[in-house]
Formats: C-alpha cells, sequence, structure tokens
RNA sequence: GCCACCGUGGCUCAGCUGGUAGAGCAGACGAUUCGUAAUCGUCAGGUCACGAGUUCGAAUCUCGUCGGUGGCUCCA
C-alpha cells in the first residue's frame, strides 16, 4: 500500500524539483572543490541528498556558501537538458570521475541501479545538463533551474554516508537538502520540525520524569524513574491479561548462561556480534543473554512433550542486553539492555497458521488500543548469499518457513509486504513498522517463525502415531520491547496519556491550607479505589498548582475549597481544560475507575 | 563502529576575538491563604563532561578520552 503512494511522489513534481535542486547543489559544491567526486544525489522523503567524495570535510559555513551559490544558479533559469549517450561516450565524459565510473559499468554490464540492486532490463544511458554541470542521470528534472524557488529550499546538515550503503566502502560526505514548491510549504515543514522536537520522547521523558540516562552507568542503559516504573507496569499488567486469555503460560530464567547453550542455540556463530563479550567464572565461560530463547527452548526440552500439549506458549517479560554499537544507540528506542515482551509458542506444523495469525490478531488488538493507525507488516525473508553467514544454512526449510507464513498471511487477509535479506538468523520474520506522529520510523512487533532452533536443541514432541516429532517455535514480540514501546507512545501521545498508562492519574489541588486535610483525604480514597492520585498541599496557589500538573500532564484534577470541602464534593478540571464543578467524589470515582477499566482512550 | 557537530548548576540558556562564572525555572526557608496554566522575598547550588597541553593566566585555544545530537551501517 505503501508502493502507491511512492509511486506518485516519483511521478510528482516536488520529486522533480527535489531532484533538481540536488543537480544545482552539486554544481556549486563543484565549483568550490573542481578536484571533488560525485556520486549520487536522489530526492528522499522531504528533500533531498547528494554524496560527495571531497579532499577536505564540510563546514558548517561551506553549507552557507554552498546555500548562496544555489541561490544565485536557479535565478539563471539554466534548462535542464537530457541528452541519451553510449557507455564510451558516458566514460569519457566522467573519465575524472571514479564513482560515475563505477556507475556506467553496472548500467552497461549487469543493469545494476545507483545502490547497487539489480534492474530487470537494460537501462538506457543519459546525461542531464544544467549550467555548467553535467551530471550522469536518468532524470526526471524540472525544464530550468528557476522552477526551483530560491526561497523554497535549505541545506539541512552535513553526514557522512558509505559509498553504496557499504560500511566496508569509503564514507563520502552527505550534504542533506529541503526544496518545496514555494517559500510557505518551507516555512510550514520547518515549523513542522519544531513542533516534532517538543514531541521527542528524550525531551519528554525527561520533562514527565519517565526515565533517565546517567554517564557512568554507561551508555544504552536507562535508569527508569518511578513514573516510567509505573508505565512498564501497566504494559505487563495488560500483557499478562491478554496472554492468559490466550493461554499463555509464565516463566522466569536466568539473565547469564554458560557459553555452550549459545553455542547450541546457534547465537553464537552467528549472533556474536551483537552480545556483550563472555565473563568468566571458575574457568568457565557465560555469556548475558541477548534473547530469552535458549532458556525457553531448555524448557520445553525439560520434559517429555505430547502433541496434546501443544501449542505450548511460555511467555517471559526477562531483560535482555545486546551490544549495539555506540552510534546506533537512541533514547530508549534504541539502547543495550531491554525488556522483551516475549513469549515463545512451540507449534505442530497443522497449527503453524492458526497461531501464527493468532499472533498477528494480538497485535492488531494492541494497535486498536493504542490508536496506531499508520503501520505495515514486513515480512522479512532470508537471502541465498547470506545462507551460513547471517543465516542457519538450510534452504529447504527457509523456502517451506517463508512459504507458511506467507500462506498463512494471506489467508488471514493481512496486508504484507516483502523484504528480503532482513530474517532473522533462524528463520523468516513478520516485522510491524510503524511512524510515530513526529515521522519516525521503526520496527515495533515481531513475529518470528524458528526452525533451526528446536532441531538444534534436538526438541522434539510425540505426534499420534507415537513418533518422536519436532515442533516449530514462533518467538513473539507484540509490545516489543517495553522500552521502545514506551519511548514509541510518549511521541505518540505526545505525554498525553490515556488514563490508564498516566503514571499519576488524579492530583487533588487544595485551594487554601485549610483543605489540606481535606484534600489528603480525598486523594487516600481515591488510593484505596486503585486510583494512582496525590495531593498537592505546597503552599502555591492554586494557579500555580493547576498549571504544573497540566505540565506534568495529569489527566485529572480535582480542585477542593472551601465550598467542596463544606459540601464534601470536589470540582473536576480535565487535561484538556473541561471542568465540572461540585461533583460528589462517588461520581469522579465510578468515571476514572471506567476510565481504566476499560483502558479508554478518552478522559 | 564510521563522518560531522555539540557538552556551562536538576532543567532551559547568557558568558564578544583567553583575565579564574551569571540569569530564569526547579529546590530549601519565610511571608501570603488566594477559585481553574506561574504570589513575593531570602538562601543554597557549578573542580564550566573528564584528562593532558599551550599561556603569566583557559569555560573560552590544541590534542586525547567519555557522553550526547544529526546521518551512515545495524536493529526490538
Amino acid at each position: 500500500m505503501s508502493q502507491q503512494v511512492q509511486e506518485k511522489y516519483e511521478e510528482s513534481n516536488l520529486y522533480k524539483i527535489r531532484h533538481s535542486a540536488a543537480h544545482v547543489m552539486a554544481q556549486a559544491v563543484m565549483e568550490m572543490f573542481p578536484d571533488g567526486k560525485i556520486t549520487i544525489g536522489p530526492p528522499v522523503g522531504d528533500g533531498f541528498y547528494y554524496d560527495f567524495d571531497l579532499p577536505r570535510n564540510l563546514t558548517p559555513e561551506d553549507l552557507e556558501a554552498i546555500e548562496k551559490r544555489m541561490r544565485q544558479i536557479v535565478q539563471g533559469k539554466h534548462e535542464f537538458k537530457k541528452t541519451v549517450i553510449s557507455a564510451e561516450e558516458a566514460k569519457k565524459i566522467f573519465a575524472n570521475q571514479p564513482y560515475k565510473l563505477e556507475l556506467i559499468e553496472g548500467l552497461e554490464k549487469g543493469g545494476l541501479d545507483e545502490y547497487g540492486n539489480p534492474l530487470k532490463e537494460k537501462p538506457e544511458i543519459s546525461i542531464y545538463q544544467q549550467d555548467t554541470f553535467v551530471d550522469l542521470c536518468r532524470g526526471p528534472h524540472v525544464a530550468n533551474t528557476k522552477e526551483i524557488k530560491q526561497d523554497a529550499f535549505k541545506l539541512m546538515s552535513i553526514a557522512g554516508a558509505y559509498w553504496r550503503g557499504d560500511e566496508n566502502n569509503k564514507m563520502l560526505q552527505r550534504v542533506y537538502g529541503t526544496a518545496w514548491e514555494n517559500k510557505k510549504q518551507l516555512e510550514e515543514y520547518l515549523h513542522q520540525l519544531e513542533e516534532a522536537k517538543k514531541r521527542d520522547h528524550r525531551k519528554l521523558g525527561r520533562e514527565l520524569e519517565i526515565f533517565t540516562f546517567d554517564e557512568e552507568v554507561g551508555p544504552g542503559l536507562p535508569l527508569w524513574l518511578p513514573n516510567g516504573a509505573v508505565m512498564i507496569e501497566e504494559l505487563e499488567k495488560l500483557a499478562k491479561e491478554m496472554e492468559e486469555k490466550a493461554g499463555y503460560v509464565r516463566v522466569r530464567t536466568p539473565i547469564v548462561s554458560k557459553e555452550e547453550l549459545f553455542l547450541h542455540s546457534g547465537h553464537l556463530p552467528y549472533y556474536a556480534e551483537s552480545m556483550y563479550p563472555a565473563m568468566e567464572i571458575e574457568g568457565v565461560k557465560y555469556y548475558v543473554k541477548p534473547m530469552n530463547c535458549p532458556m525457553h527452548h531448555k524448557i520445553f526440552g525439560s520434559k517429555q512433550r505430547s502433541y496434546r500439549d501443544l501449542p505450548l506458549r511460555l511467555a517471559e517479560y526477562g531483560t535482555c542486553y545486546r551490544y549495539e554499537k555506540s552510534g546506533e544507540l537512541f533514547g530508549l528506542m534504541r539502547v543495550r539492555s531491554m525488556q522483551m515482551n516475549d513469549a515463545h509458542i512451540y507449534v505442530r506444523e497443522d497449527q503453524f497458521e492458526q497461531e501464527f495469525l493468532r499472533v498477528v490478531d494480538l497485535y492488531l488488538k494492541y494497535f486498536e488500543l493504542f490508536g496506531i493507525e499508520k503501520y505495515v507488516m514486513r515480512l522479512s525473508l532470508h537471502s541465498k548469499a547470506g545462507l551460513g553467514k547471517k543465516y542457519v544454512d538450510n534452504e529447504r526449510l527457509w523456502l517451506k518457513t517463508e512459504d507458511m507464513v506467507r500462506h498463512a498471511m494471506n489467508n488471514g487477509n493481512v496486508p504484507y509486504v516483502e523484504a528480503e535479506d532482513e530474517a532473522a538468523f533462524y528463520g523468516p520474520k513478520i516485522d510491524v513498522q510503524i511512524w510515530s506522529v513526529i515521522g519516525r520510523e521503526f520496527s515495533l512487533a515481531t513475529n518470528q517463525v524458528d526452525f533451526a532452533q528446536p532441531a538444534r536443541f534436538d526438541l522434539k514432541y510425540i505426534n499420534k502415531d507415537g513418533q518422536e516429532e519436532a515442533p516449530l517455535c514462533i518467538h513473539r514480540a507484540p509490545l516489543s520491547t517495553h522500552e521502545r514501546m514506551i519511548g514509541f507512545l510518549l511521541e505518540h501521545f505526545g505525554g498525553n496519556f490515556p488514563v490508564w498508562l498516566s503514571p499519576e492519574q488524579v492530583r487533588v489541588i487544595s485551594i487554601t491550607d485549610n483543605q489540606n486535610e481535606y484534600a489528603e483525604n480525598i486523594a487516600q480514597q481515591l488510593r484505596e479505589n486503585g486510583i494512582r492520585a496525590h495531593a498537592d498541599v505546597s503552599a502555591q496557589r492554586m494557579n500555580a498548582k493547576i498549571r504544573s500538573a497540566q505540565l506534568m500532564k495529569v489527566p485529572y484534577m480535582l480542585v477542593v475549597g472551601e465550598n467542596e470541602m463544606k459540601a464534601e464534593q470536589v470540582s473536576l478540571r480535565v487535561r484538556d481544560g473541561s471542568q465540572q464543578n461540585n461533583i460528589p467524589l462517588g461520581e469522579f470515582v465510578a468515571r476514572a475507575k471506567d476510565r481504566i477499566a476499560r483502558r479508554a482512550k478518552e478522559l
């Protein structure tokens, strides 16, 4: 479904403007560095970039100069002229441009596109020229440079990027820019970026006292503050409720185990670079677990299983530790200690499809609950080249299980896209890609098939005929990790959580000291009703108390003054600003309890 | 891990081309007792991330380390 949107964008005028702006930028950069090497410069989601190999690193001042020169160039109304040429001619033109020569060879020989991916047919080779700048390019472009409005683009940042996206290649300098049809659109976009910053989970996490990082504790190792701990517990409670209904049982396993376990599981052969290095005790190596699965497989294998026992659904919200490269860490979204919302389901082959769909169904229930509407299910497959390296070397089972997943998804009428070379080492998986409201994309829920580990651990059950048979295993984490989930939810709700998720659900605000005791009393009654409440009896004025409760995004404020105390009532101010004066406490308790029990979106 | 940039009290930020730190908010204390988003005052709080170097003198310059940010690679 996103395919359609992309095709549209590629045909749009905006796409041409951005692509053309990239060429203009390349012209400006090449004027500055005549010996520089150009590579590729495509449009992207909200702008464009161009990758260069330059004699020195660009500085922010350079960006200004480049931008200034670009404005001059676009005003020149230079035509974008396309010429179709032969590979030989192209090689002559770009004789001093090694990256372009590589691209031309790719086009000529195997039909590789600029990212090195194979093309279906051998494409024609064309160049585009504007003013003094010639680029190998298939287009399309705007008619002339003046169609790029001089006040509707902006260079955004300099970044490093590997040639052809391969970390073994040279790192190039990438300049990102944004370009729009007019000044107003550009300003709107820049405004959106500002707004997005306000919803950044790292900022909200600090302001709402959800989590913190400490240099001395270590990068990627979040400390959960009391408010954050409440949220995690709410997520666990939710998961436990759902899973109990769905027939899961819960287990607990240790954080470290002997090397042998991870050799056995295949983690060390295939996953070692994402694991913390071993520690040695009494001459034996121990590893901190990056996943719970090997332990769960041991639990499966701890007694003889009958076909009647399946599906066996073992759940554990265990904390795992992965060594993520330092540059990959990102707030709560990418951490080194993470609590998986994990379970492993052991099924017979004939149960696979139904069980797999039940897991997908569970995701959808969660998405509905959180109001997540924009997502894409992505079926991640192995690649032939990765067999024996990234992936367990058993092509037959890969193809078979991939087909089983496809079949299940098709039968369940669940739309999905396929992604080659993205699977887990032990089998294909469905990842759910979602976008937080501020446009950040990542995968949340995951549902993975594992044919490899059960075999490695020699897991068996006794079938109807009394024969031993190997189960399939489904790894699933519909709430992802609690870290990433809460990071996502912070941005998704902008900190305005539904009542059930709010760390503090009610703040009781006394107007003067005379009502302090009454306020404390009410907070206590609320707590006895299972509502997270506390009284603000500080020496502040009511307005200041309301302001601080609003800033902490507390869903309900109960204001109590002389009148309320006399009448034994409360005045309710809701986070959205609405209010309901002089209601009996019981009425409010009923409302709050109802919202919490239903996990309602509305306040 | 790679490229670039950044790092001043809990938070947000001032501190020009080097002369040894300042504000607001938050906090503590005191005063105020007030009807739906900030009452007033006083006080306390910083080895300017850390370590070297240059210099008569460094928060300001150089190098290194650590941490963060934007990307690349990778990913729940």
